[in-house]
DNA sequence: TTGAAAGCGCTAACAT
DNA sequence: ATGTTAGCGCTTTCAA
């Protein structure tokens, strides 16, 4: 025996009036007298009423439901942003409808079709796709097919697509590392991990050089090109062929190591003491992101923080303020700041 | 200017066929004739046509989402969970709707009737409501107003409400552990952490008792009652208090600590060290949930490992077994296993 | 304040 | 193989 959901027509019909007026009282959306209003809401809890979604949206126009498009929130980066998103889209009214694509191009693809034929309002996408210094010509060719009233939010970018962004400010964290390793009097400062080919990780080396330059710090290219990923492992091997191009070369060993993320710098400490070396006395080391991972750290890492409450602010806002008021401002940044704990904790004499 | 999407009304006129036609290519549920199939498809493409779900859901009776309530998801136990439940569920047709609920009961409900508003075709709870040794009253009143084909599948329990389970076996993970310490000599066994009013952590210690008593080994109540929370901090504080209680009651420190998941391990480890003891020489430690944690402390940690991509599927499955041939097995066990770590690798002498 | 009626976009009998 | 038609459950003019 089916069961069958009841409808605004039960309710009607048990109430004595037109299924207009129970849709009124479902959405408060025009006047109805009080007896009848409080009969209708009796008869609701009465069968518990369930009203369909799907209908609504269906006439409605705005389905008060934001798609989020990330690479995976096992990585403890999209949780942060996916969960304060959702924070931020509750307290305005809105859902978030949450897909996982794995960086996988494909997967992506196939998700932002599906959010599309669920008539989401807007789309945040973070990682995979947007990611990539150079966008991939056939997303940008799905990406021109989106309803153009709806607003496309990225960390990232997409090169000829009309989206908004909202960054995190790399000069302002590069500054913030800088200034508080020059203030230890550290020289020689390396860089390490990340992939050249992804938008964020560029802007930080593009923004390092400028850095080093502007403090007139030694600047071998040793220190500059270290190119890797972004996990723990990653971050070992990178830092361990760092050790072996400064010995090959002759050059100095860095007395400061910027680490592309908290995972880079754990495993970059491994080999650190692998290298018989100390942290901090003999090499200081920086990250970004602030993760869970710089707390637990031998000693504790200093690292950038984000906010993720205000990221998913920004990024829910936009879409929002792209639907009510547009036209919204098409980037935003995202200021950091820095988490001073014991990984850079030691002043470098002068002479060094 | 509005932007209209494009209907199967619009293709159907263009195409000089009906609706209905442009329906059974859209879901190749009828045979159509190749030339007008082909027709249709152009014009798809050509308008990029993009199916309406909502439309589509108001008359089928499925709509291949399952709906999925979860604490948190920064949390990645259930990040973990949730990301296998989405992968099983997409290569079975499936999407996931994902809410958090930060194991506050408000937001639950609150949650729980929003899935029901997108009629999902089931539902999968993961901890919260689902974790109390007493199900609260007010909930359970919630769930018996769910359609009674809508099944509800849960990783706790839900005193006097229909439900599947799926859980982890409480009693092959200790028993797994304690061969492995009883393996290496120990006769002391703490377990620590983990609060008294969370289902799985009750099955932990009962099985715990259980196991002391049937291998006869020491059983003071300081190595049986070490009751505390899931965090880092936690573990430490728990792990302080076990130290002060052996001390004062004069009791030899265990040989070995359980703790219930890794953070607390995790915690306990600092405190140990603190303590000015080696681990495993000292105290051997083992854990719970084998978590990236387990890779990165020094040393590494033996913990218990659940194979999260069976357990996400043994959750859909039973979803989706109890939609299309119902009745399934009400209850299923998700078998863990043991990853040996630095951690507890030291025999102790007979004499001990 | 209330009701009648026309959609929203699609599916699924039922005819042909 | 294809078209006609009646919903699915709700919102929203337009009248009254």
């Amino acid at each position: 025996m089916e069961h069958k959901n009841v409808t605004i027509y039960d309710i009607a019909r048990e109430a004595g009036v037109s299924p207009a007026t129970v849709s009124r009282v479902l959405n408060s959306s025009a006047n109805v007298s009080s007896d009848k209003r409080q009969k209708i809401e009796q008869l609701m809890r009465k069968y518990n009423f369930n009203p369909n979604a799907l209908a609504r949206g269906l006439t409605e126009t705005r389905r008060k439901v934001i798609g989020l498009l990330a690479a995976d929130v096992r990585n403890t980066f999209y949780a942060d942003l996916y969960v304060n998103c959702e924070i931020a889209a509750a307290a305005r009214g809105y859902s978030i409808m949450l897909m996982n694509t794995f960086g996988r191009l494909d997967l992506e693809k196939q998700a932002l079709t599906k959010l599309m034929e669920q008539r989401v309002d807007g789309i945040i996408h973070l990682g995979g796709a947007a990611d990539d210094v150079e966008t991939d010509k056939s997303f940008v060719k799905l990406l021109k097919k989106l309803p153009p009233k709806m607003p496309y939010v990225t960390t990232g970018k997409f090169d000829g697509v009309d989206c908004y962004q909202v960054q995190i400010d790399a000069a302002e964290a590069i500054d913030l590392l800088m200034a508080h390793l020059a203030e230890y009097g550290n020289h020689r400062i390396a860089l390490i991990g990340g992939r050249y080919n992804v938008v964020s990780s560029k802007a930080k080396y593009d923004q390092f050089i400028k850095s080093m330059d502007r403090y007139g710090f030694v600047d071998e290219e040793v220190y500059l090109e270290n190119w890797g990923t972004y996990s723990i492992q990653g971050g070992e091997e990178t830092m361990d062929a760092l050790f072996e191009k400064c010995e090959q070369n002759g050059i100095p060993l860095p007395e400061a190591v910027i680490a592309i993320n908290d995972s880079t710098a754990a495993g970059a400490i491994r080999s650190i003491y692998q290298h018989h070396l100390r942290i901090p006395q003999d090499i200081a080391i920086v990250s970004y992101d602030n993760i869970f991972l710089s707390e637990i750290m031998e000693p504790r890492l200093t690292s950038i923080d984000y906010d993720f409450a205000a990221f998913g602010e920004k990024l829910v806002d936009t879409v929002i303020e792209a639907l009510d008021q547009d036209p919204a401002e098409k980037k935003r940044l995202v200021h950091p700041s820095l988490v001073v704990r014991g990984s850079s904790l030691c002043k470098r004499d002068a002479a060094s």
